[in-house]
DNA sequence: GACTCCCGCCAAAGC
DNA sequence: GCTTTGGCGGGAGTC
């Protein structure tokens, strides 16, 4: 660097600049100038045409580019390697050069001259990074004279401007002075990345991306002022204004007043770029996106195709630096419309979240962690968010309020007499590992309620295969167990751990419950909740008073959320996205992340371009967003789990928030996109995001078992309503903490302020019409559901709901009905068929077993929701066994119900 | 013809 | 007023 500088001086700047085109041929003559000496001396002897290729002086042959390498390891060698070449050159060069002008003319230079990829700004740039070190010691000078670097390079500034304008963006060079920046290498880049991933984070490029993405897939993404206006409007909502340089703490560059110009120098978009990559989950951003996303942010006005295509250029010059950077690397994304220039990150995982790392390689961002573990989602979480605070991820404030009432419901059940011990020693265990149980939670909750249902329904056969099927897909661990249901339940285990936590997430209605006077939670559907929500936003939240209602539903505080978020749209879509993903990942494990998913979903569903499912996805995913939150609560001790509770609150909300933006621009890609191909995948992560509701337990397979029977079986014909109002069936029990499952009426419903027919369309618990829409469910299910509906409950159908549920272990039967008794066949079974479809939907095999398995094994457990299954069965009765944070309460409900 | 992106005009900013 | 920066877009090179 300062070698340079200091033997070409800057007086050959000047000319340089004056005259670009000169420059070109002029440097070497400059450089020659520079060595006159020996040039001088080697002038006579060269002659020759050669000079015409003298390029190789210039770096811009290959061997003059590894020279140029190799000399990049020292300046000192460099400058030496230059010399020399130049006096070598010089003897070609020299003369040649004046041949060049002189005789040559423009073909043979042009010969010489290197082909345009040769002059690539990719190339120079590594070249231009080739002189300096990745890590410079201090000690060093590392200062940059553009004039000089300009001249070695044998280009105009020009270009040298831009690569130093991304190099300032990663604060890889500062600007000193006019014409001198400093070197700082690669010692500032974590941070920097760090920083951006931040700031994008902030922005909520991961939404703008997914808006992007979604309207490009609904319509083909036109520039025309509406739509842009629209993506614009959506844009501004999400963000603000412009987005300033963002410096790291020493490393302002407003020395020399760098930053006149910035809002649109290439060093912001620099920044913006690379912030799409470290925020976006498949860490691929195309340039079409890119572009739009800068433009977005600029302004409307800008979107025209003149706009458009400048940015594309300027993306293409930050693209080369970056790409020379190894931070980036070209790739094609193809799309409905075909390929697509992308650019995929290839480099340094974000430092500040360790997970970052596992991000890259799997899928970035949170919903990698997710996947990995609660744990590392809580990191995730916490690293998103830590220092912004929530900023751009601001939770709704339903989500909050829903949170609290959540909590505060939970203390209540679980101070309420009947609320329940911990859960078995399974529970304990899966407390201990709730926390990465919980992830799991829901794939399992989801398994289970679908096994159980479908055991219910039918033999062991589809059980056992399914149940193996599920337990592979699923939870790789729960196969091996010999019950299907076990092996579901492992994974599911957790959920019944995440069950109560789940439970206590969501915050259910507490209704006063008749005979035990003690209230009763109501947990609804979260198709139900969203509808309800709908109608009476403050109804989820606000414990309601409901004489008429026996039975408590409750109502998933994540639908609530979900429809909260809903409002919030593309975020609810996405944290839904997130949420069932996390719970997929978290359950099965499964191998591609989130965002890969969603990539994949958003392909698939582009392509097939369904609505109908959509709509449905879109209320399976805002209700498993509900349940997702309350899944995350580990099950445990009242005291414990209240504590718990708490943690796993924040727990959620940071979970939510960070995933939120994450998942829901998924989701609502997915969403849009219809997911068809997918919709096993779709289904799954659904069936997922139910399964974290199966929490409740209550409903477990009514939200599970609609999904994926829905997929597989007869009902695999099912539309998403249908499964929808399966869903609905099945919840169509319901359980209060208290008394335990009771079904609700639609006069319950209404005294409890929810319309319950305008519940619908799912409907799910309330109309029996829904419940005679799922064909899915079993025919304990439809008999549940016709308890559901039914104001009066059998014990028989409770029994039979339970089991069916898992909420009760087969064996166990409250009353006996007939109808209901054979039912409630052993769970197992039943948790084995829904484990198959699970599989089914989720053909990806989780890679991981899900660590909350261990628990799972309970076969209480097993059903996740379920889990309340798993902690009733143990204690046939139900209710005492009812682990205190969780689902339990329902169970008690049951046997209050049986009574 | 689309994709890339080099090239350099030209204006703002700086000195 | 000159130089430095760098936004911008034409259009050439590639595929």
């Amino acid at each position: 660097m300062q070698e340079a500088g200091g033997d070409m001086g800057t007086g050959d700047k000047e000319n340089h600049s004056s005259e670009p085109h000169r420059n070109v041929l002029e440097t070497p003559l400059k450089q020659a100038a520079t060595s006159q000496s020996v040039l001088t001396e080697i002038q006579p002897l060269t002659t020759p045409p050669k000079p015409k290729e003298t390029p190789p002086a210039d770096p811009w042959t290959p061997t003059s580019n590894l020279k140029m390498l190799i000399s990049a390891v020292s300046p000192e060698i460099r400058s030496r390697d230059q010399r020399r070449e130049l006096s070598n050159n010089a003897r070609d060069v020299l003369p040649a050069k004046p041949c060049l002008q002189e005789h040559l003319s423009g073909d043979e230079y042009e010969k010489s001259h290197p082909s345009r990829k040769e002059k690539s700004l990719g190339l120079l740039c590594h070249k231009f990074l080739a002189r300096y070190p990745d890590y410079p010691s201090t000690a060093e000078n590392n200062y940059i004279c553009l004039d000089e670097v300009a001249e070695e390079l044998n280009v105009e500034r020009r270009r040298i401007y831009d690569i130093v304008n991304v190099l300032e963006s990663l604060h890889m060079v500062s600007r000193l002075a006019k014409n001198r920046y400093a070197w700082h290498g690669r010692h500032n880049l974590s941070k920097t990345l760090q920083a951006l991933k931040k700031v994008g984070e902030e922005n909520k490029y991961t939404q703008q991306i997914q808006m992007i993405k979604k309207r490009e897939y609904e319509h083909e993404f036109d520039f025309d002022g509406e739509r842009n206006e629209d993506m614009a409007r959506s844009f501004g909502s999400i963000e603000h204004s412009e987005m300033s340089f963002v410096e790291l703490p020493g490393m302002e560059f407003r020395a020399a007043s760098v930053n006149s110009r910035k809002d649109k120098s290439l060093r912001v978009m620099s920044q913006k770029f690379v912030m799409l990559f470290l925020v976006s989950t498949p860490q691929i951003v195309s340039l079409e996106v890119a572009a739009k996303i800068l433009i977005g942010e600029d302004q409307l006005e800008d979107l025209d195709k003149s706009k458009f295509k400048t940015k594309i250029r300027r993306l293409y010059d930050i693209a080369n630096v970056l790409s020379s950077l190894e931070l980036i690397k070209k790739v094609h994304v193809t799309e409905e419309r075909g390929r697509k220039p992308a650019f995929k990150w290839t480099g340094p995982a974000v430092l500040p979240n360790t997970q970052d790392t596992k991000l890259e390689t799997t899928s970035t961002t949170c919903s990698p962690p997710i996947s990995d573990s609660i744990a590392s989602k809580e990191q995730c979480s916490k690293n998103l968010f830590p220092s912004r605070g929530k900023q751009n991820f601001t939770r709704h404030p339903s989500l909050i309020k829903l949170v609290k009432s959540i909590e505060n419901d939970r203390r209540k059940i679980q101070s309420a007499p009947t609320s329940p011990v911990k859960i078995s020693a399974s529970t304990d265990p899966n407390l201990s590992a709730f926390p990465s149980q919980m992830a799991v939670v829901p794939a399992i909750a989801k398994q289970q309620l679908e096994g159980q249902s479908k055991k219910a329904k039918e033999l062991k056969m589809k059980l056992s295969g399914s149940a193996l099927e599920f337990s592979v897909s699923s939870s790789p661990e729960a196969a091996p167990k010999p019950e299907a249901p076990r092996n579901v339940t492992p994974s599911q285990q957790p959920s019944l751990g995440l069950c109560p936590s789940s439970h206590s997430a969501v915050p259910p209605l507490i209704l006063p419950h008749p005979h035990s006077g003690v209230s009763y939670a109501i947990y609804l559907h979260p198709s139900q909740a969203h509808t309800v929500t709908a109608y009476n936003p403050s109804f989820m939240l606000q414990p309601l008073p409901c004489a008429n209602v026996t039975g408590a539903k409750s109502v998933n505080s994540k639908g609530l959320n979900t429809i909260t978020t809903e409002e919030g749209d593309g975020q609810i879509a996405t944290d839904e996205p997130t949420k069932s993903l996390t719970a997929q990942e978290r359950a099965t494990v499964k191998s591609e992340t989130s965002s890969q998913r969603c990539l994949k979903r958003s392909q698939a569903l582009q392509e097939k371009n369904s609505i109908k499912r959509f709509r449905s996805d879109e209320e399976n995913f805002d209700t498993s967003l509900g349940e997702s939150i309350k899944n995350e609560r580990p099950p445990s001790t009242s005291s414990q789990v209240n504590h718990e509770m708490d943690d796993f609150q924040q727990e959620r909300q940071n979970k939510t928030e960070t995933s939120d933006q994450n998942t829901a621009n998924c989701y609502e890609q997915c969403k849009r996109e219809d997911i068809p191909e997918d919709e096993d995948k779709t289904k799954q992560d659904i069936a997922v995001a139910f399964a974290i509701p199966a929490p409740e337990t209550f409903f477990p397979s009514g939200y599970l078992i609609p999904l994926t029977q829905c997929t597989h079986g007869n009902k695999a014909s099912v539309s998403n309503k249908e499964k929808a109002g399966i869903c609905s069936v099945q919840h169509t029990t319901y359980s209060s903490p208290i008394a335990g499952v009771i079904p609700v009426t639609a006069s319950e419903l209404k005294a409890v302020n929810i319309p319950a027919f305008h519940i619908t369309p799912f409907n799910i618990m309330l109309s029996p019409t829904s419940i005679a829409a799922a064909p899915m469910l079993s025919n304990s299910c439809l008999s549940s559901s016709n308890v559901g509906s039914a104001q009066n409950p059998s014990p028989s159908i409770l029994n039979f709901t339970l089991q069916h549920v898992g909420l009760i272990p087969a064996g166990v039967q409250v009353p006996a009905n007939p109808a209901l008794q054979h039912v409630s066949q052993p769970e197992s079974v039943g948790r084995s068929s829904g484990n198959v479809n699970l599989q089914e939907e989720k053909p990806p095999v989780p890679k991981e077993p899900p660590e909350p398995q261990p628990v799972t094994e309970n076969f209480f457990r097993t059903p996740g929701g379920p889990n309340t299954g798993s902690s009733l069965s143990v204690n046939p009765n139900g209710t005492e066994r009812i682990s205190q944070g969780t689902l339990y309460i329902p169970q008690r409900k049951l046997e209050v119900s049986q009574d």
